[in-house]
DNA sequence: TCGCATATGCTATAAAACCCGCATGTCAGA
DNA sequence: TCTGACATGCGGGTTTTATAGCATATGCGA
């Protein structure tokens, strides 16, 4: 799944098993891409003569549950606190710290 | 595994058990935390007549790495446009939002 | 047109996970 | 001391997953 939302459109089995890291079988990825289908957390488009798989859920949609399960998880439920984690390392882009500080600002005034 | 990190300290079976929603037996639940003790994610200690099961891997690395791969899978590696999702919806505490800004002012100087 | 690379459909099997019950041990309180 | 709540040790059945090979179809370049 990561790999597919990863790669942000429709992939073949191809395009996946190339990308795996410790690839298995074409075989075996084919036949997980399958059970993950049967599982409905993907779905299938025909391209000529193979198959694309995307996710069933937007990539956007899923972000979110994804950010919320750690912010569960590891933060107490506090989506500023995995922020603060998330800016606390390393060096970070000038241009989208000033978006965040933006947000932050907004945030505020919407906070009352 | 999240439920372990959500009760942030050593759990015995019964309360994981009591934690999970829709638990299946007590067994089941104990053959579970065995299993994830032989794969290494969880470690035993007795106390007293029970056994207290905690993650091998500490929250806060943990909490790392979960966020480094969503950062990864959904936001094409760039922490702050995660942070962005994080500040981005619903009401935030102010005060923890002062210490996000104080981050954000920490990070532009040793940006450069 | 021939053959290679790429795909699918199908089948098979071993490993792992999931689920649970029974027998038993222990501690705390009636 | 007896009993109920909680825990472990152990055993075992069912379901799912992981793995992969074989036969076969198709499009493209030599």
């Amino acid at each position: 799944m990561d790999l597919v939302y990863r790669l942000g459109r429709g992939a073949s089995v191809g395009e996946i098993h190339q990308t795996m890291p410790d690839a298995p079988s074409y075989s075996t990825v084919r036949a997980l891409m399958g059970t993950l289908v049967e599982k409905g957390h993907l779905s299938t488009v025909r391209d000529g003569r193979r198959y694309l798989y995307s996710p069933t859920v937007p990539a956007e949609q899923a972000s979110v549950s994804a950010l919320e399960r750690v912010v569960r998880n590891f933060f107490g439920g506090s989506r500023v606190k995995a922020a603060l984690a998330l800016v606390g390392e390393e060096t970070l882009d000038p241009q989208e710290l000033a978006a965040l500080e933006q947000a932050i600002a907004k945030a505020r005034e919407e906070g009352r």
